[in-house]
Order: structure tokens, then C-alpha cells, then sequence
DNA sequence: TATGAATGAGGTTTCATTCAT
DNA sequence: CATGAATGAAACCTCATTCAT
């Protein structure tokens, strides 16, 4: 029954079964928020059976954090890339770029990240703040680096302008697709990029 | 029917009442989320029983579209205020300021909005989506005024730029609060003028 | 306060309220039942303050008791005034008669009875056995006499009989008045009476 | 996806579920009515958790109006079963003879249709009346071919007729149940068919 | 005599989780 | 690897009753 030779079959099943429970959830708490979404909800969604949620994660709040990380983590991989090799300033503007893109790929995440990031006392809510140290710990380096080669303002406080850079980035690209999605990309990211070059 | 002072007596307990609830929720709620934060806690911190909350509230959620309306009718006020009798630029200045001070005073209710804002497919979308309106249009009227005036360029897409403008100030003030709160006001203030600036 | 040339006015007026709230009471639990049908309907129907419900009886419970009662007492007062001095065949025939003639006029009491009389197992079912006991005891000493004076079958049993005879009024009247109050009474009447003809 | 003899299982278990429901649902809502039972007392006497009765309904007026659905469909089919094949005069002694044993095998269903079927304004109001035309229908074919052959007296209003019929057959018969057990069905039957014989 | 705000026990309903298949 | 019936704790909400005015 367990035989050898369908294992690797089996765990290609089970990726695919996570993945679109991933997808499913993403984009019900992007909507509904995580305490309103149903484990219903999302086997409904991702077509499987409730007890399948529970096969491949061991609990609703245990998938919801795989899922935060999962997306933190790509969204540090694209930051990385991004500045990699670049001189300050052109680092900053691809940091900018590589959000911009992020958010437009990934719009459900996005907007689950803009709702759960400034709030206090959920369960999760160390190791969101973990994660978004790594994403935001991205930024901080390139501007420290600015400063440093005397490139960016030396008076630049690089922990508060990072943070700020990251929820700035947030808002503004969640508020375009969720209010005017027919404006082109290039407009709001010159738009971002004039906000960002003014703060650094 | 009933005399006068009785009738008044009663009016002001019942409001009393209402305004011990609304704060109850809005802390609770900016903390935990609506869905997470259930009536008894909301009960529980304003010191009645259940039971009060239903007398004094149809439901749970009619309980937060009133606080969404009053919170954001007490902002728009703040904002009409705050433009009066000035000139573009100035008017500007007056509603980043006024914004930073009300987030302040009421950061509960500035999570709580930045939580629920860019969401979709919630019971009080609509309801939030009028309020967002009205508040916004203060800062559209003022931005379109100093584009006729000539004070501000001319090019300026309005309605996209009090979108953003609004955005911007909420996370940039609730990051503050939440994640740097030793920063003095008068720094931040200072901080969203100049990205205010630069994009007007 | 209370002075006494008063006092009389004051109990006419709470006769009224009692009244009043007997009849809002037996309407809305003809329609809904006792247990679906609140206090707080009762008093929004009869146009008083809940408390004032209070005010005039013990409880929900004790409200609908003295009302049964009170429809009950009239029924067998009626009842007895249409046995009066007749002769056996003549006084089945006015009984009959005179439960139509009540049911017409108190159409709710009259459902609210059908629901209530074959239950088991509900607070007042004890009080509801008396009553029906003092209502039926009309009929039964009519149909004794009868027997006794050989105008009706000697096999008859006037206990069973009794308790059916009306039952049966109680289901013909009352699906007339619901399902079909286009037909004349008449009819209606001649139709029962032929029942009870043959039954007895 | 399933196995086949797994989801048969899986009917099956279900189907007892529902039907331990049914049962213990019938029997409370004759003895107290709908709105005095409770989901609790249901759950209790079908021997399973709450949580059960919602996984197998909708709601409390789900398992109700599913109740009356499956009750008077079998009534309906056992009227049918009953007048099939038969000459109009036999054929309605024998609807009186089903409508007897049938109340007498399932009297908790009886005694709750007594005292729900002349209400107004409930919520399944409009389904009890589709579903009482059902039965009453039967009936009504079964009178209007009597007359048609001249079985039975041609003046005979159909519809008023069978309304009566119906009510009359379920007050005797649960007057019976409820106030003198004793009697012998025989001696019933024989008393509800004079009456039937007279009225047609 | 009447009122209506407040209460809390208890009702209906939801839902994360378990488990036999 | 997956299923879906069942569970029960905990949520939302209702309502008979109390009480200060």
C-alpha cells in the first residue's frame, strides 16, 4: 500500500494540496480577516474537505503563520535581489520597484499585511514582528549603507525611515489597487519614488 | 407623558452608557480585531452586562458602524476645522497637523481603521467605504482649491492624491505610535510635511 | 398624592391598562404562541411600557393564566345562559349556538385554546385542565339530562362525548374562521348541528 | 473519490442521525410546543451533542419544517394508500380508518399539528399550508368523485368538506389519546364515521 | 400609576478540532 | 493521503424580570 516508488508522487499531492490552501486562505483574510475566515471557508475554497486542513497543518493559526512566512520570506528573497551589487541610491529606487511588483503580484497578501501589521495582541503577532524585521532589516541596510558612503542625509534616523518606507510602500500600492487599479503602475511608482527621495 | 427632567435624566444615562461602550470597543477592537473581540470582553471593560450592550445596540456589528460613523464624523470636523479660512498651502499644513492630532488622541481608532480600510467583502464595507468619502473629500475640496488657485500644480490628480495623502498620514502616525512612540511629535510632523510637499 | 376622590379614577384606569394588555396578549399568542410572543410585544401592542405589564401582573405566566380564565369564565357563562330553562334537544342545539356565536366574537381566544388544550407538560396545564373541566361540565349536565330524560340515546357516554362535542365546535368553527370566513354562519351552524344531531 | 461502500456508510450513519432527531423532536415539540423546546432537550433525547443538530439542519425552524415535511408526506401516502382502488363511500371510511391509525401510531405528530395548523404569522406558516393542502387534497379527490358518481349528495361543498373532515377526524382522535386512552379504538372509529356519514 | 434602562440566565448558532473510515 | 460526521466550548443574541425614577 506504502509502496517506495509513488512516495515522490504523493508529496508532489501533498505540495499542491498546501499550495491551494494557501491561496485559499490568502485571499479569504485578505477580505474577511483571520478570526471571520472559516477553516470551511478556506477547504471550500481550495476544494479539499475540512479534515484535509488538519492533515496538512495543525491548526488554523499554524497555517496562517507558514502562510506569513512564506510570503515575508519571498518578499526578503525580491528585496534582496533587488538591491544586490546596486550604489545606494539606485538600491533605493529598486527597492521601491521590487515592493511595487510584490504587492501587484501578491495584492491578497498585501492587503492582509496592511491589517495585521499595526495591530498588538494577537497570537501570531511575535512572530509577524520577526518577520517584518527581516523584510524591513533589508531597507535598513541599504540605507545605512547610504548614509555611510554619505550618499543618503546623515541625519537620517535608519531604523524610524525604514519602517516608515515599508508602510508608506504599503499603503500607497494596496490603496491604488483597491481604489484605482486603472491607474498605470509607472505613475504610482514615480509618485512613491518622489515621497521617497524627498524622506532620504 | 413623562416630565421633562425624568426624561433627560434617563437620555443622559443611556448616553453615558453608549459612549462607555464605544470606547470599550474601540480599544478592544484596534487591539484583537472586531471579529476576535467578542461582546462579552467589550461588556466586561465597560463595566455592564451583556445584556446592556443589546439594549443600547442592535448587534455587535451596528455596535462598530456606529463607532466607524462617529469616530470619522469627529475626524471630518476636525479636518473642516482645521481648512477653514485658509489659504491652499497653509490649509495643507493645517490637515497633516490635525490628522497627527487626532491619530494621537485616538490611536485606537487609527488602527482600527488601518486595519479595516483596504479590506473587501466585510458587512460594513459600504458603510466605511461613505465615511472614507467624507473624510477624504475635505482634503480633495483643499487640494483642489490650491490647483485653481495655482498654489498647487497643476497636473496634480486630485481625488488619487487625498487618497494616498490620507494613507500616508495613518500609517506613517500609527507606525509612529506603535513602533517608535519615544519619537516627539513635532519630528514626525515634520516628516510627513516634506513627503506632503513633494507630492503636491 | 393619593387622595381619595381620586382613587376611582385611577382604577378605571388600570382596568383599562388590563384590558388593554389582555387583549394585546391574547391576539399575539392566537398568532405566535405563548412562548414566541414577549413581553415586550405584548406591551409595544397595547401601547404601554413594558414595566407597566409588570406593574399589573405577577408574570408572564400569571398574565396568560388570568386571561384564560377570563375567556373561559365567559364561555361558560354563556354557556349556561343558552341552557337555561330548555328542554334537552333544544339545549344542545342553543349550546352549539352559543360556542359559535363566542368563537366568532373571540376568534383569538378560540385559537390560542385549540393550540394550547391538547398539549402536555406546559406550566399552566393544570389551570387549563380546570377550566376545561368547568366548560365541559356545561354540556355534560346537559347531555345527562338528556339522557336521564330519555331525549338522547341511553348507550351515550356523556363524559366522552362531552369532551369531543367540544372539541369538535372548537376545530369546525375555527377552521371556518380561518380557511373559509366567506361562508355564512348559518351554514356553518347547520353543518355542526347535524353533527351533534347524529352524535348524540 | 470515495469508495463506494464508505460514502453508503456515511448515508447511512447520517440518516440515523437525522431520523434520532426527528423522533426526539416530535415528541418535545408536542408536549411544549415549538418555541419552549429547546435544541438542548433535542440533542439530549436524540443522545447526541448539540453541535449535531446544526451539522444535520440548518436551524431550530429547519428540523421543524423538515419535520412536518417528512410527517404529512407519510400521512398524504397512507390516505392515498388507503382510498386507492375504492368506491367513494368506502373509500372515505377507509381515509377515516387510516387518519385513526395513522394518528394513534405517530400521536406526538398529531397533537403538534392540533396545535400549529390554525396559528397565523409563524414562520413555516406558508409551508404548513402547502403541506396541508397535500393531505387535504386526497380527501377532497375522494369526495368530488362521490359526488360525481351521485354517491354522495350533490350539494356537498368539497373544499369546506374536507377541511372539516380533516380537522374533525385529528381533534376526536387526539381527545381520545389524550383524555380517555381507555376507549377502545372500535368504539372511536365507529363515532368519528357517524359523524362522517352524516356530514356527507 | 407608570416608565424604560439595565440585568443575567439561558437560548440559538458557529466553528476549530477530533476521529473512525 | 484524504474524508466528513460528530463534538462541545464558546460565540452571539433574546427576553423575563427588576428597580430607580
Amino acid at each position: 500500500m506504502t509502496e517506495a516508488h509513488v512516495a515522490d508522487g504523493r508529496t508532489r499531492r501533498r505540495e499542491d494540496t498546501k499550495q491551494r490552501l494557501f491561496e485559499a486562505a490568502v485571499e479569504l483574510i485578505a477580505e474577511q480577516g483571520f478570526s471571520a475566515t472559516t477553516v470551511d471557508d478556506i477547504a471550500l475554497r481550495a476544494k479539499v474537505a475540512k479534515g484535509t486542513v488538519y492533515y496538512n497543518f495543525a491548526s488554523k493559526t499554524a497555517l496562517f503563520e507558514e502562510l506569513l512566512r512564506h510570503g515575508i520570506d519571498q518578499l526578503t528573497e525580491e528585496f534582496r535581489a533587488a538591491v544586490a551589487g546596486r550604489p545606494p541610491r539606485e538600491a533605493v529606487a529598486a527597492l521601491v520597484h521590487a515592493q511595487l511588483e510584490f504587492i501587484r503580484r501578491y495584492q491578497s497578501f498585501a492587503q492582509l499585511l496592511l491589517s495585521e501589521m499595526w495591530r498588538s495582541n494577537r497570537e501570531w503577532q511575535q512572530t509577524l514582528l520577526l518577520l517584518r524585521e527581516q523584510a524591513i532589516s533589508v531597507i535598513a541596510e541599504t540605507l545605512q549603507a547610504g548614509v555611510d558612503s554619505g550618499d543618503l542625509r546623515a541625519e537620517l534616523d535608519v531604523r524610524v525611515a525604514s519602517s516608515a518606507l515599508f508602510g508608506v510602500g504599503l499603503v500607497v500600492a494596496v490603496d491604488w489597487l483597491v481604489f484605482s487599479p486603472e491607474r498605470p503602475v509607472e505613475e504610482v511608482e514615480r509618485g512613491l519614488m518622489a515621497i521617497v527621495q524627498r524622506a532620504t
